[in-house]
DNA sequence: TTACGTGCAAAAAATTTGCAGTTTC
DNA sequence: GAAACTGCAAATTTTTTGCACGTAA
């Protein structure tokens, strides 16, 4: 555990919206000057690979890159309004039976799973 | 409607799994070998606006890229095989109540949707 | 004809790697 | 002290863009 992987999980630890390498980059930055790129994206794939965070593409609104989010008890999905570009989570009971449905009848083990949704959230659908 | 785009189209047609833009192109030099990278990629930009093919990560199994399938009446599910990289696709009458969950409760007009699970097939976990 | 599509080459965006030096435990 | 981590710079990978030319309708 060095400073620099201390600054980039506070920063994922404390961000209220979904962050981008180059986010998480520039704010890790600010608590520890000497945090490099290379050193977020090595981070952000241990953390990955632990379960620890989850990757979104948020239906690829901006750009090509990924974002990320820590990992918390309950699965949500994510919905990106196509013409403002809001995100919203949404958590849901059938999504929970859905994974059962896919355990059970498929007889996959799933370790991780992400559904975005884009489309026209209720403002901009008027 | 040119050469060069029948032969995207023709490709993307006839494709039995997921192609990323790399093989895609590749592909549809076979075809007319005129077709250069930059027309996939323009290629695959209107086909995605048009809502005529989806686009995939298939859990970035392989590299950081794309993958793309031509859009079928029933949307469906992919699993990606974390160990042995096998994709599956899933139809669920649950997925579909889950959208209509999702426009109904949220008010939110859903255009495009993906659901990627990630993890251990039956062959795979055993 | 004329608006749209194309190849080419170069740039941009996103991520990864090799390496020599540092830090953690 | 050994193993793991880091910054730096350069390389890769993936996608986009500007532009002059070509082609479908």
């Amino acid at each position: 555990m060095t400073g620099q992987r201390r600054a980039i999980l506070r920063v994922m630890e404390t961000a209220t919206k979904h962050l981008d390498a180059a986010q998480l980059l520039r704010k890790a930055q600010k608590l520890d000057a000497s945090v490099d790129r290379s050193t977020v994206y090595r981070t952000l794939k241990l953390l990955k690979r632990q379960g620890l965070i989850d990757e979104l593409d948020l239906m690829h609104i901006h750009g090509e890159g990924h974002y990320y989010e820590r990992k918390l008890n309950r699965d949500h999905i994510h919905m990106a309004c196509l013409r403002c570009g809001k995100i919203m989570e949404f958590v849901s009971d059938i999504f929970e039976k859905l994974k059962g449905q896919v355990e059970k009848d498929c007889r996959f083990r799933i370790v991780v799973s992400r559904l975005e949704i884009g489309g026209y959230c209720s403002a901009c659908s008027k």
